[in-house]
DNA sequence: CTACCTTGACTGAATTTTCAGTTCGGTGCA
DNA sequence: TGCACCGAACTGAAAATTCAGTCAAGGTAG
């Protein structure tokens, strides 16, 4: 039902999360998908095929993955939603780390593939702009710019610290609380 | 003088900001330095050594460059210098271009190569200190943890911003006014 | 002085390894 | 009958790594 061709997508997820875009091994993606090597290529047309793919694939499974709010609980405060939000891809489970250290592949390779560029800008963007729109109701008079400046750079800073943890050079608790305070920074600058 | 094997690293360090840590062929590297590839595996051990020590180099040379201060002229202020030395790495030079690359392709590379960590995080833990120091000369009265916790900030959303415009999502100049804001806002957030 | 050795830097040309991508006979199933 | 698929061998090329030696500088015994 989910389709061989989705798996064979999971599957290179997951494998990228492990041994990064440059060290996906098509046979280790069709033995992590529990496929033959041949139906990847009956299914894609080359590796970079599998990878241009599968990269849209994640870009485009993160942005539903930060939507996911609302679950029957009491409503969150916009300043809740925020932290919710951001500290959401700051956590040890496999998920979160998979889905983490695909996209931070996909940021360092798109340096070198101008192909990949145009996913990640869109991407990037309704991030941005998510991120923005749940500013703008924790401080309803900041200006546009001022808003879509403070969502740039918490989502960068996300960034930046998130490849830190995952590069063993941050422990996760301390990343939390740098986000935490990263987010009262922005919270502060944005009333004058 | 330099020395051949200086000059490897050297040239090292451009193939990597022009083709990534994953892009870099030994051939290539010996082209670019004008060497016999098996020069190459006279003076390092495989590729990974090349890597390693290179990397090892490069943030050598990176805790130099932003070093790079008074020059005769007049002193500047803690909080120019702090401006100075974080926009240092956001401008379109060759050399800074390359050194930022080829940063980034370290952090990117430390993911999936526990051996590259180590080095990573004591010329992390450098900037980190040196930040700290020029923001406690702005707040003196700032405890080292709040300051710590600012530099760690601001130099995390430096890189996340940097890798953002080598990947072409973000103009220069915004990222810089981007980083400018950042400052403000973490000076801010350091008086009480 | 000189013939002989040693050593470190270096090379060109293999050799070996590693992968992407292909092919093909065959299976199950709708 | 034809689509989705297996599996396993195979090809070809790109890369990494090694090898057998050259060359120059310096030392040293006779």
């Amino acid at each position: 039902m989910a389709g061989r061709r989705t798996a064979i997508m999971e599957a290179a997820a997951r494998v990228i999360a492990r041994r990064g875009v440059r060290g996906l091994r098509v046979e280790e993606l069709a033995a992590e998908a529990g496929v033959s090597t041949a139906l990847i290529y009956y299914h894609f047309k080359d590796r970079t095929g599998i990878l241009r793919q599968t990269l849209e694939f994640i870009s485009d499974r993160a942005e539903r993955y930060t939507r996911q709010q609302e679950a029957g609980s009491e409503p969150l405060s916009a300043r809740e939603e925020l932290e919710q939000s951001l500290l959401l891809e700051l956590q040890d489970t496999p998920e979160v780390r998979e889905n983490s250290t695909a996209w931070g592949e996909l940021r360092a390779s798109a340096v070198f593939e101008p192909d990949l560029r145009e996913d990640l800008a869109r991407a990037t963007l309704v991030w941005v702009q998510e991120i923005a729109e749940i500013l703008g109701r924790i401080q309803p008079m900041g200006s546009a710019v001022a808003l879509a400046g403070a969502a740039e750079r918490l989502t960068a800073l996300l960034e930046g610290l998130s490849v830190r943890w995952l590069s063993g050079g941050l422990p996760l608790d301390h990343a939390r609380a740098l986000m935490a305070a990263g987010i009262d920074a922005e919270i502060a600058r944005l009333r004058p």
